[in-house]
DNA sequence: TGATACATGTAAGGGGTTACATGATTTC
DNA sequence: GAAATCATGTAACCCCTTACATGTATCA
């Protein structure tokens, strides 16, 4: 799956590893992230089977960069994942109400104080997809407008996140008056 | 983490791993989940750190059941579990927004099949949540009136799924929406 | 002076999925 | 006659995280 990312953004432009990293940190990473290590892991990999190329550019008192290029065969790759259908869910892990679920046993002030945390972390989250989130998309455009297509897209994306994360805080609201109440 | 799904569920009472398996799938599959498989090989870990004992029971015509119970010692773990406060939010992994994210080459009515698949998805998942869900809760509670405190928890994670769900198909709702119009 | 940015990588370990293996009983 | 249920387990493989290793330049 990482592989996709990777392929998705080099399909814009070639980029090192490390560009990749900061790439998805500030457009993908509400949905999809991954540890520079992984990705430099899975670079080499792509490169054996030849979906990038890739070209080592000397630096002055640095490491070499090494650039990589998506191939025609990555783009078709690409292509041909983006046109697989999805007619599943893929079921998701969350830890939080994992812990929710088991947690009979704990004192009541203790869950409303974890609550509560939960609740100013989503509430912070949402404000983000609002005012940082916009503004990267925003510029992203301004810079290339013929990214419009993509760009309708990109703010899919980041409304989807904003409407999910103002669905969990009114959730935990409404969790921490029941828990008030009647735990 | 697994490990504490385990020992969550054996806190109430002994089971095999496939009791353990069908318990998940029938009340946190929905934010968590594993296969037989994985569940054997925690099982098997959990008993060498002494969080569970185990005993053998034998069957006619059919392979024993091995049967775990918690120990004193896996109590502590749990509760200590429980009691350790989560500051931050896991970051999560969503292959279909991450898709979506670069589906700009894709034609615009395959693109609004996909999101209409998973609007009746998330919508399926929404009606589950109401009566199957509910249901389950409702069945627990009712043989064992001793698990007020629980069930209200257990209420709580089938409310998250319900209004994330939501959520989901409303943004779902305005994207196709959104798509239709300017894609 | 210490942290952060730049830049790439290896090593160790954890967790996970899918497939395979076995085999009787029950249900469609 | 085929598929699902009960029941446990191994093997192969993949992906991921954390820690470590290296080294300069810049910024607070």
């Amino acid at each position: 799956m990482l592989k996709f990312a990777l392929l998705g953004f080099l399909a814009y432009r070639p980029m090192t590893g490390y560009d990749l990293k900061q790439t998805m940190d500030s457009s993908t990473a509400n949905f999809w992230h991954a540890e520079l290590s992984q990705i430099y892991i899975t670079l080499k990999k792509l490169h054996t089977e030849g979906l990038v190329s890739s070209v080592a550019v000397e630096q002055d008192s640095r490491p070499d960069r090494r650039v990589y290029t998506i191939t025609e065969e990555g783009i078709s790759d690409l292509r041909r994942w983006l046109r697989t259908p999805d007619t599943e869910i893929h079921p998701s892990k969350e830890p939080f109400l994992l812990k929710l679920f088991f947690s009979a046993p704990v004192e009541k002030e203790f869950l409303l104080t974890q609550l509560r945390i939960q609740r100013d972390l989503h509430q912070s989250l949402v404000d983000a997809y609002r005012s940082q989130t916009a503004a990267i998309i925003a510029t992203a455009v301004a810079s290339a407008p013929h990214l419009q297509r993509d760009a309708l897209l990109w703010e899919a994306t980041r409304r989807a996140g904003e409407v999910i994360d103002e669905a969990i805080v009114s959730w935990l609201d409404e969790t921490i008056e029941r828990v008030r109440q009647d735990f």
